[in-house]
DNA sequence: GCCTTGACGGCAA
DNA sequence: GTTGCCGCCAAGG
């Protein structure tokens, strides 16, 4: 089996541990992965990820927040009507506001620990 | 078998 | 502070 298919496994597995109301980029996916130069990588495999997988790639963006995939979705609009959804506030110019939704992979642990942290600030300032 | 493109990121000028 | 360029790995033409 192909390294790349393991890293393809790994990004899925991050994916779908992404909370909803939380967004998270392919740079930090490809550092939680071991490879900070994977973020292109990150992008390759979830170009080719399978419906069935459930994965939520519609919450991951590029580093400044910009819906890159968007038109993988047939249309950009269609992501953002799905964050926001969820409650992640998307500009007209299709960015999400990293500072009030960007989710790390590292916080999963810390998730883990209070298991009471309040997901969606509302006093988000844009 | 070689060249170009691609859901990105970091560094340099 | 901003803009531009290069680099990485893989797949398709």
């Amino acid at each position: 089996m192909p390294a790349s298919i393991e890293f393809a496994s790994k990004v899925y597995a991050v994916v779908a541990l992404i909370p909803a109301g939380r967004v998270t980029t392919y740079g930090r996916i490809a550092a939680h992965v071991g490879d900070r130069r994977g973020a292109r990588m990150v992008g390759w495999a979830l170009m080719d990820v399978p419906r069935d997988r459930d994965l939520p790639c519609h919450r991951v963006v590029n580093r400044v927040g910009l819906l890159s995939g968007g038109w993988h979705f047939g249309h950009p609009e269609v992501m953002a009507g799905l964050l926001r959804a969820e409650g992640v506030a998307v500009s007209d110019e299709f960015t999400v506001n990293l500072a009030a939704h960007l989710w790390d992979p590292a916080d999963e642990l810390f998730e883990g620990e209070e298991a009471g942290v309040p997901p969606l600030p509302d006093g988000a300032v844009p």
